[in-house]
DNA sequence: GACTAACATGCGAATGTTTGCAATTGAGAA
DNA sequence: TTCTCAATTGCAAACATTCGCATGTTAGTC
């Protein structure tokens, strides 16, 4: 297991487990917004002994304690191991294209609210929802034809 | 009911029921961070009647199209019924305090990850998780004497 | 006002998630 | 290494959420 994340969980006093280890290797793998099905799916392959029970509440633990970066997409939370460099997405409503921002230009907004009301905001794993370039540009058209259709 | 909201109901297509009536009076009533089980509660004291599913169905469509805001606060997706003035929260892991920020300071972020990256973020009603001012000075506080106890 | 088609609801069953508790195990102390 | 105890796990039951389908309703049309 990444020697980075062992050395967080102890750090805060949990202890490793043979199940953590699976449990955080099938995350890894499952990739970016691994959905609960995916992980569950992965950890059983790896040992059918494990109770679903245990991947709820690791999910959870380490969740809460940022090991794990928790998001809802869609309606469903999905799961991402946090690695050592923090950023975040431009996720596209329309397209469901992901392109990562660096957390500089995050950091940019956090500071000027900082300034402006003293509150230190802490976003370590940010989905921004939105449209994307491409679809913008094919929602623009949709406006035009659709003011078109009003005086032909 | 609301009539912004009987406006956009039905501009999107959906009818108006009684039970929807309610179930948004129930949200509205229930305030901001409405969690499930508030508005379930109020929900059933105006008509018990209706259905627990109809209360969750209905939330997800009107969330959906951005009629009630849906966000995750400690692990509990919380409900609000969109209003007219956009704003956003800062909320304190904390101390839990809320403040909420106008959209207009937001808005310079989504400007600049415009300009920077060509998305178009849409944040309709963002929670930005952190510290407060007063609970950032606690922190401090803690980190020195941490670093007392080391060289005593 | 009556008619109709699509939409919405309620019911109950199927799924998904959380919880309490007894048994097990990790990791520090001896 | 062995001992100890709090942390962790698995199980099964409780609870929460979603789904399929038959029935009832809305809102537009005549």
């Amino acid at each position: 297991m990444n020697p980075y994340l062992e050395e967080r969980i102890r750090e805060l006093g949990f202890r490793i487990t043979p199940q953590r280890q699976l449990i955080l290797e099938a995350v890894a793998e499952a990739g970016e917004k691994a959905r609960i099905e995916d992980i569950m799916e992965r950890v059983q392959a790896k040992s059918s002994a494990i109770s679903q029970a245990t991947v709820y509440r690791t999910l959870e633990i380490f969740g809460a304690h940022n090991l794990i970066h928790v998001n809802v997409l869609d309606g469903q939370r999905v799961y991402e191991v946090a690695g050592e460099n923090v950023h975040h997405h431009m996720i596209c409503q329309s397209c469901w294209s992901d392109e990562k921002i660096p957390h500089k230009v995050v950091n940019e907004f956090v500071d000027n609210v900082q300034v402006k009301y003293g509150f230190l905001a802490q976003p370590h794993h940010l989905f921004l929802l939105g449209l994307c370039k491409h679809c913008q540009e094919e929602e623009d058209k949709k406006q035009i034809s659709k003011e078109e259709e009003k005086r032909p």
